[in-house]
DNA sequence: CTACTGTTTTGCAGCGCTGCAAAACACAGC
DNA sequence: GCTGTGTTTTGCAGCGCTGCAAAACAGTAG
């Protein structure tokens, strides 16, 4: 395996020192044109590369974030992952992908024992078992940014959308389509489950919002978001005395598992069980039928996270934990409305 | 920030030098119990965390394998990638991911630059655009795994299921089920659509061993395998005179795509047209109706490829390019049968 | 006590790059 | 020609670790 190309090699060939070849290869300021011509020349010839791992020594970073979500094969993570992707190659860094399992454990050793000596300069985290504790004793030396679940403390940013207003719209939309027994499927009455409970609140202050009681035997929790998760729980709605006849689900994949339930009992959607998602993944637009949901701007969730996190990652002094909300907006589909 | 503690810290407080230090890390033999104790605890007290980048400096290694896929949010390599993280973790290395959008140029660049000096140590690599000449022009140093689409010509390994044979099983469960017309959807017949056309070798060949007629316009291209291109093949088809009863489908995507379609327009599945898919991904299980479709062995996918991956970067001569069969098998669901 | 063998520990160079500060150069003004 | 200012180039140390080979030590035999 023959030696690779360095710097000095370079230089020799440019009849320069390393360190110019360095500056003209880096861009830097005050290289006379003369010879950052002769050296690119020399760069072209041999067909240098930078050693990133050697830079990234020297400089004491590494040129990668990691980002760290629950599950990756979540359509809804996958999507972000993508974006996020996009974002940080165009500022010249790369994504480490971690998965936890939604394990407490896992995610608790990842911010507390910090940046795993220069694996990576920052972490965006989607957490779902982290308690505020876990939080309070991680690593202060680590830039991150949270997506999703907590709120921030000051010490870090927090991104996501209004789930109270977005889970209102979407009880909203159902309780205006004349529907009389919503349930909800997803609250997580739990320490760790601040988002899920966020938009339980919207789907009370909905109701109460119109002097509607909420039928508390209809709010149903689960432990994921997945399909299965939905389907069962969808099952479970319907083997009551007096089912519902619309649901909000707090995820398009639990939609997705309920709509599965209801069909298969030989109901149909929207005409007995309106349903109603969230997070407006690709499979809600192509399921049948296609899945009127709560659509966050993914986009721009996984840009500003990236921003955010470098600026982090860039400064001195810790810039302010900000709490930074993306907008959303309700896409309204046949399994609420039936067709058109 | 204040400076993170280096093995020297270490071999400082335990009175010995960074030499042994770093034995005693890394396990090596020849070290004293009492050394060892010793050491230990002058890590623990100072809570010592190697310096991962310089580590892969001084070995010439960076500890990390890439994973290029085509497109990130597709389930089928989003399931993929969980696997292979595990894999890999499990031998000490990280994944990076790059997802190419199925861009020619970008695949050929990534092979081409090799390892981006030391970013990664190898790659597995799923190709969409990728011909024999790109291959062939690729750096000849970087250990290569193949997933899916072309054959080994002998210097990388290649894993894949035996698509002609999986694919004559499901043209096989259609023509059992009596279906008189069947489609195809997702064949690709220029130079980069190897993989589709192995599928279509296979829908032929079901037919040919009955000695039936293969009808050609019912054969259809589409440039991607996902839902938006299955959903408009299926329009297609439909529109014809003498619609298909039957469609193999070359993913489950195109499969859901096109059961979209045939909903939308008010005819049933399978009543109307049978559908069957490729890859056995998690929506297929849950969609109405849930898919019979072609399941390969994913978990095997991923980790033969880490291990045979690893392997050819531990070895200092290139061992053989294997040509490697994972199994699949045939899942029937309703989309072909009905409501059992 | 010396020689020899095998085990354990050490010292140093170097992976390829960048930070820093000094050196060299260029040019203007006196 | 000399001084001063600003620009360009250089040299060296060092990021934190491991490879290598030598040094120190231990144990056994003669």
């Amino acid at each position: 395996m023959r030696r690779e190309v360095t710097l000095r090699d370079v230089a020799e060939l440019a009849g320069v020192s390393s360190r110019t070849v360095s500056n003209v290869v880096n861009g830097y300021a005050n290289v006379t044109e003369r010879t950052r011509i002769r050296v690119q020349r020399a760069v072209d010839e041999l067909g240098y590369r930078p050693n990133v791992l050697a830079r990234n020594l020297a400089q004491g970073r590494s040129g990668q974030i990691a980002l760290v979500v629950p599950y990756l094969d979540t359509p809804y993570f996958s999507e972000l992952l993508q974006s996020v992707i996009r974002a940080a190659r165009k500022s010249g860094y790369n994504v480490l992908i971690d998965q936890t399992d939604g394990d407490a454990e896992h995610e608790r050793g990842f911010i507390a024992h910090g940046s795993r000596r220069l694996l990576f300069d920052g972490v965006i985290f989607s957490p779902l078992g982290l308690d505020q504790q876990a939080l309070a004793d991680r690593d202060p030396a680590l830039p991150l940014v949270i997506l999703g679940e907590r709120t921030s403390d000051g010490t870090f940013d927090h991104i996501g959308i209004d789930d109270v207003a977005a889970s209102r719209q979407a009880t909203d939309h159902l309780l205006d389509l004349g529907r009389q027994r919503v349930a909800a499927i997803g609250d997580q009455p739990y320490a760790t489950g601040e988002a899920a409970q966020r938009r339980t609140r919207g789907f009370r202050e909905a109701h109460h919002a119109r002097g509607l009681p909420v039928r508390e035997d209809l709010i149903i929790s689960t432990p994921r978001f997945n399909r299965p998760d939905g389907a069962q729980a969808m099952a479970h709605l319907l083997d009551r005395e007096d089912p519902p006849d619309a649901v909000f689900c707090y995820s398009d994949l639990v939609a997705l598992g309920a709509i599965h339930t209801i069909v298969s009992r030989g109901l149909r959607v929207p005409e007995d069980v309106a349903v109603i998602g969230y997070d407006d993944i690709e499979d809600g637009r192509f399921s049948n039928p296609p899945v009127t949901t709560i659509s966050p701007d993914k986009e721009m969730i996984a840009t500003t996270a990236v921003e955010r996190l470098l600026l982090r990652i860039s400064s001195a002094t810790p810039p302010p934990g900000l709490e930074l909300r993306a907008p959303h907006r309700l896409i309204v589909r046949e399994s609420t409305i039936g067709r058109g």
